[in-house]
RNA sequence: GGGCCCUUAGCUCAGCGGUAGAGCAGCGGCCUUUUAAGCCGUUGGCCGCGGGUUCAAAUCCCGCAGGGCCCA
């Protein structure tokens, strides 16, 4: 597959194009200028002139005007001694229209050897066509860049999954609504900046190699300082420095940035991606569920346009408020299950070993509880629910509910069936910390590789005085699926981690 | 990790024991308002890789690689 990509090798197109290539060089021409003529973007001139009625063909030839854009050139439909061509730019078609009669010398040589692939710029007047498309009258062409390899097919698109992610520019080339897709992504990103900056968050950045991986479990990725000669874990989460943050006298801070989880891929699961947490001063969780909210319906409205948004068969609504439900609740509502049985342990451990759950002897009943609410539950949260009052067990760095220190104050946000924010009231007593670090420190003896290792220099942070917390941390990547309907997250990661076709090189030398 | 499926021309796909096919793209023609332009002609293939079965394998069997979907 991929044969042409392989760089340099004897190929039918790149031959011939090559050769083209010389002949343009023997036109005089500067195959390779530094810079291109352009007045106008494509996009602007199809935005101010795209109402035919307003603009009619005798309306834009009065206008007298000149326009040089430049584009990569999608389409070319010869006839004869005339060439329609589409120009993309940014995602935006314009038409140029070339007659041989109109085309300044060597123009029309230049074309012959034109190839969909180049980028070309093109310089005359505004007119309409018989159909009404908007189009260059070509006067003018100046030669930009030659493509030695062919575009995937203009119908089709490149459809190939394999091939569209590990060569991500043809897909962004031939499959519109990829480019637009990315697009959208970069706006939320930047509206959630936004919306955080306005509610007097400070972004900071905090360290992606740990030596300790904290603030969530998960395998982490391992790697090696030569100098210091020391293991280094790529972050697993930022929580535990930016709370330091919040100890140093920050009152609210967020990083938007990359975790890396060592863990299978599916299609929500990449093992790097895009997290924001952040964390402010004197707040609890009830401020958190109104800040996500407020977020999230916003970029439904001011990103995407509307606070409906479809997501595959099923719209989904992301206007204020969402739904709130307790964990256990939850588990009695979705899988059917008297809300008592719940409540006693031995009940629980029958629940759980009649749908199969591993271990299920041997876990702890808030651990068990867990997995309860990921079999009956999860999956079936479309519309956005907060779900409450999670086991202890589950969340090392909580504070307990007032009355009942089994359960602790945090929500987990579900959306479209995928878990999309995760948010406590942070625990600030040390002592209680500790205890809860030995707790894991104790699942990790006993084999849970996943568990949480002490960072007794975080614990250290906190005897000096941590004031009361809310903090969260939401995925961006599955946002991003959610607010643009894409069913996988490779559809919204530009290069999602692939297997290497053969071994690299640097694999080879060593 | 388990199950199912995919891999054939640059791209999109047929073909499923008997000489390797189509559309688009390319190349050569015709055509001065086309838009999946049209018409005539034409180049291009380690049928993912390695074994096997067979007189004969793209096709059947086994293994490997890469990918996809579902489940855990």
């Amino acid at each position: 597959m991929i044969r042409a990509g392989a760089p340099m090798q004897p190929n039918q197109y790149r031959d011939i194009r090559l050769e083209k290539l010389d002949k343009l060089k023997a036109l005089g021409l500067d195959v390779w200028p530094r810079k291109a003529k352009r007045t106008h973007g494509i996009a602007q001139l199809a935005e101010i002139y795209a109402d035919a009625e307003a603009w009619p063909n005798e309306k834009l030839e009065g206008l007298g005007m000149t326009a040089s854009v430049m584009g990569r050139v999608l389409t070319i439909r010869e006839m004869g001694k005339s060439v329609f061509a589409h120009l993309t730019e940014n995602g935006e078609k314009l038409q140029a229209f070339f007659r041989k009669d109109d085309v300044a010398e060597p123009g029309w040589d230049v074309l012959k050897l034109l190839d969909m692939g180049d980028f070309v710029s093109v310089t005359g007047p505004l007119m309409r066509t018989k159909t009404g498309e908007l189009s260059v009258r070509v006067k003018e062409v100046q030669f930009l860049s030659k493509a030695l390899l062919p575009l995937p097919e203009k119908w089709h698109g490149l459809q190939d999954k394999e091939q569209r992610y590990r060569q991500r520019y043809l897909d962004l080339i031939s499959n519109g609504d990829v480019l637009k897709t990315f697009q959208t992504r970069s706006r939320i990103v930047s509206g959630i900046r936004r919306f955080m900056e306005g509610q007097g968050y400070l972004e900071v950045e905090t360290p992606m190699m740990q030596p300790i991986p904290g603030g969530a479990t998960a395998r982490p990725f391992i790697t090696h300082h030569n100098a210091l000669d020391m293991s280094l874990y790529l972050r697993i989460a930022p929580e535990l420095y930016l709370k330091r943050l919040i100890v140093g006298g920050f009152e609210k801070v967020f990083e938007i940035n990359r975790n890396f989880r060592n863990e299978g891929l599916s299609v929500r699961h990449n093992p790097e991606f895009t997290m924001m947490e952040f964390y402010a001063a004197g707040q609890d969780l009830r401020d958190m569920m109104a800040l996500t909210e407020d977020l999230i319906s916003g970029l439904a409205r001011d990103v995407m346009g509307s606070e409906t948004l479809p997501w595959g068969e099923q719209p989904i609504s992301y206007a204020k408020p969402f739904r709130r439900l307790t964990l256990k609740d939850a588990i009695a509502e979705y899988g059917h299950i008297d809300r008592h049985l719940l409540e006693d342990g031995d009940s629980v451990r029958a629940l759980a070993k009649a749908v199969h759950i591993e271990d299920a002897g041997a876990k702890t009943v808030g651990t068990l509880l867990g997995d309860l609410f990921e079999h009956h539950a999860e999956k079936q949260l479309i519309q956005p629910t907060f779900i409450t009052d999670y086991p202890i067990e589950l969340s090392p760095l909580t504070k307990t509910l007032e009355g009942d220190d089994r359960f602790v104050d945090r929500f987990e946000l579900f959306t479209g069936g995928m878990e999309l924010a995760n948010a406590y009231s942070e625990l600030n007593d040390p002592v209680d910390q500790m205890g809860r670090f030995q707790a894991q420190m104790a699942e990790r003896d006993a084999g849970n590789d996943e568990a949480m290792l002490l960072d007794m220099d975080f614990v250290t942070s906190l005897e000096h005085g941590f004031p009361p917390c809310g903090g969260e941390g939401i995925g961006i990547d599955r946002l991003v699926m959610l607010l643009t309907n894409s069913a996988s997250i490779r559809d919204v990661i530009l290069f999602p981690l692939m297997r290497p076709t053969k071994p690299s090189e640097t694999e080879e030398k060593e």
